[in-house]
Formats: structure tokens, C-alpha cells, sequence
DNA sequence: CAGAGAACTTGACTCGTTCAAGAGAACGCG
DNA sequence: CGCGTTCTCTTGAACGAGTCAAGTTCTCTG
């Protein structure tokens, strides 16, 4: 893949050494979205078969540190990471089956919610989560 | 006090039965708004010396269903609990202690954000979560 | 008041995640 | 190009919030 070095310049960029694991999640964690960290090991597994996954999960934070990937964690889910971290989106999640899907920014800009002008509390984020249920996990619901 | 028999009357409203656990989980979880399972247990040991964290586990669950109290999961956060369900509010949570504040919508009725018309998925909760510093965790910032 | 079924106690256990110590690899410098 | 420092990965154990399961106790109905 052409995408290749660009992966090795990007943890450059960040001030992040090179190494064959960090290059295998960060294409893991591209490839499938909003994955859970077991399933990024596996996937990364599939390209370097003896990675541990204490170095998945060492990747996976340093990658999260340098805003590489971002962490998502649902209510009742376990940690699940994804790659766009440049824009404001947020996240549509499946009551039923769990499956998580990107909702661009209803609003603008991050914030993208008016923040509270209360007693000094300084907003850097607002995180918007919709519950719900997914077309593939309501079939009773026949319109 | 003389919310003793209102909470017994909101149990049986929610066809639950009366028991000195819930009414003593009730009762800490409005006085202790946004605290963690075990600080709940020992709010409630209180009253019940020798309540078993299984009990308030199962209290908690039952009453969460019966949405007599609501249960928040801020990331890197254990569950914590609050009893204000008929309103729509969020939350803002402070990245350096932890604490969470109540913040009233700043939209409207629930859900206060457009839902994504997109593939059949149908919204029924807009959580909105705000992440920042609140003012005892901020000395640095003198403005 | 007695029976049925829900609720609580006790204690073990699961599982995602983290901690710790040592072996190995990346990168700067000579 | 090779050396050394420092960060990274491996191995293996540990942690802790929450759950499971079996048995006893209590609430509520009739």
C-alpha cells in the first residue's frame, strides 16, 4: 500500500517512533472502525502474528495521547477506537447490536453546543451520543 | 422524614416491591446525586449496616430499569448514579477530578439534537456529555 | 396466617485493562 | 557504519468493577 510511509510520517510528525506494531494498528484501527481492542489485535495479528496485546494496548494509548485515534466509549461497551480525528462528528449507537456509526456534526463547529458559563468550567469537548435501535435490529417496527 | 412513605409509594407506582435495601438506595441515591456504586454502599450501610454490594448492585439495575434513577458512564469513569429522570439534562464532567455538574438542556425537549434521518435508525435518547476543567481543577488559567 | 415467588446474602468468578521487570529495537551521534 | 541511550515490546501476573449461582429470607397475595 502507497499509504505505507505516509503512516511512517505521520507518527513522525508526532514526535513517535517508527515500529512495526504502531504502523499495524494504525492501519487496523483505518480499516475497521470503531473497532474494540481485541478486535484490532486480532487484526493486527493478521500482519505481525506474535504482537502481545499488552503492546496493542500500549499502541493504542500512546496513539490516543497524540490524537492520532480516538477513543470511544459507549455505556456498557468496551473501548472502541477510530481514525477520524480531524473533524467534528459524533456517534450513533445500536441499543440491540452495539454497532456504533458516525453522525456528522449536527451543529458546526467543535464544541459544537453551547457550553455551560457556569462556575469557571472550561468546555474543550462535547461528546454527543444517540441511543437508539439500528434498521438491521428493529424488524417488529414494519412502518 | 416524611419522604419515607413517597419513596415506598414511587416503588410500588413502578410495580416493585417495598424493601428496606431500595428505599435506603433511593434515598442515597438524591442525596448523594452522580456517586459511584460504592460510595452508594456505604451511604447505604448507613442506614443498613449489613446491606451486600450484590443487593445494591441488584437495586440499582432494577431501579435503572424502572427509570427511577439514571445511570451515567462517563469514559475512564466507573457507573455513577443520579435521580433527576424526569427532566432532560446533561452532564459536564471535569477531565482533571472527575466531578460531574448537571447542566440543563440547552435545546429543548428530548432528544435536543436533530437524529440522523439515515439508514432506519431510530433515535430514542440524546446523550450529551462536556468535557473540560472545572474551576478547582484550573488554577493555572488566571485569565 | 400460610404459601409462592421475588429479593437478599454469601462467595466465587469473569474479563477488560493495567502494572512490573526484563529483553529487544529505533534513532541520534560520532 | 556501529555504538549507546532510551523508548518499545514481551511475558506473566495482578487489579477491580461488575456478574453469576445457590441457598436463605422476606414481601405480598389470598
Amino acid at each position: 500500500m502507497a499509504s505505507g510511509q505516509d503512516a511512517g510520517q505521520t507518527l513522525r510528525n508526532a514526535s513517535l517512533r517508527v515500529t512495526r506494531p504502531r504502523l499495524a494498528v494504525l492501519a487496523a484501527v483505518q480499516a475497521h472502525p470503531h473497532s474494540s481492542t481485541e478486535t484490532l489485535i486480532r487484526a493486527v495479528r493478521d500482519d505481525i502474528p506474535g504482537v502481545s496485546h499488552q503492546a496493542v494496548y500500549d499502541v493504542l494509548r500512546v496513539l490516543t495521547t497524540a490524537r492520532l485515534v480516538r477513543r470511544i466509549e459507549p455505556a456498557g461497551s468496551v473501548a472502541r477506537y477510530e481514525a477520524r480525528v480531524d473533524d467534528n462528528h459524533h456517534h450513533a449507537v445500536c441499543r440491540g447490536c452495539g454497532a456504533i456509526t458516525d453522525v456528522d456534526c449536527v451543529v458546526g463547529a467543535a464544541p459544537c453546543l453551547s457550553a455551560p458559563d457556569d462556575v469557571g468550567f472550561v468546555v474543550d469537548e462535547a461528546e454527543v451520543l444517540f441511543w437508539g435501535t439500528c434498521g438491521d435490529c428493529s424488524p417488529a417496527l414494519t412502518v
